[in-house]
DNA sequence: GCTGAAAAGGTAATTTT
DNA sequence: AAAATTACCTTTTCAGC
């Protein structure tokens, strides 16, 4: 993983169906030479997929919601996990430090779908506490990618 | 935007270097009518750009970090947008509910890097109070798409 | 949206440094 | 060991239907 590597990595995140005659052209090397370090990034893990970034709006989901949960003593935190890995509106979950254990990222339609989340929590019997905070407006949005079988 | 569009991203989000005629094979269409709606996918934002998932490890930012900002009531809110938007190890900064008005998103190299942060945010008369949450391990982590110009 | 031909691009073996 | 060249072959693209 050198600076060539770095700024391959850099021009394919803009722009992964870049040729790699152009790529190579900006970091000085022949298109089979970048198909070669594009193939060990890959196999190495450095680069997981090659993937799109979507407007979320466009598919459905336009609300973006954090949750602040703290478990319930007697929770099954592995059987959260899970749960959180296998929700289809659940983009992102965290263990973290502070007053509160997770932090859970939301892509949803509408605020109905944040109740019904909330439910199935409290229904798996996960939720101790929690707090939920509705993203008004992003200065940096960040990527988005849809997850499979949804 | 119908079900054959959905499947369409949702097949390139997985991995978009697989083949139109193997998209094709499984919505049922031709290559060519493949090639076609990602043509007008694309144009019509659906889909922002075709890019790749990394580890950010590999990228030599291992950490992950949220921020909950509370901004100076003097504060220029657009200058802090505009700082967030063009700063480097900020993925995400969100406007939102709550107690806290901002939430950031990071990503550093190490804890030392937190620090900086916070001393551009003091330094730019951003900063009213602030509270750090370090992400410990992630039961779902969402993808990482490395910053241009970096 | 499909077909089929043309163009472009990716891939891999071989040679070179 | 890494990169360039070359030739091959898959894939994209575009015209016409």
């Amino acid at each position: 993983m050198d600076e060539t590597d770095r700024k391959i990595i850099e021009l394919l995140a803009e722009d992964s169906r870049r040729a790699l005659a152009d790529i190579g052209a900006v970091v000085g090397l022949a298109p089979s030479s970048v198909n070669e370090r594009i193939r060990r990034l890959t196999a190495s893990g450095a680069i997981r997929r090659f993937t799109v970034d979507t407007d979320p709006a466009a598919l459905g989901l336009p609300m973006l919601v954090y949750l602040w949960l703290a478990l319930r003593e007697d929770a099954d935190e592995a059987a959260f996990r899970r749960f959180a890995a296998s929700h289809r509106r659940v983009l992102e979950c965290h263990h973290v430090t502070g007053a509160w254990s997770y932090l859970v990222k939301l892509r949803v339609g509408a605020v109905t779908e944040i109740e019904s989340v909330l439910a199935e929590l409290k229904a798996g019997r996960f939720l101790g506490r929690s707090e939920t905070v509705i993203v008004l407006s992003s200065a940096v949005a960040g990527p988005h990618v849809p997850a499979p079988g949804v």
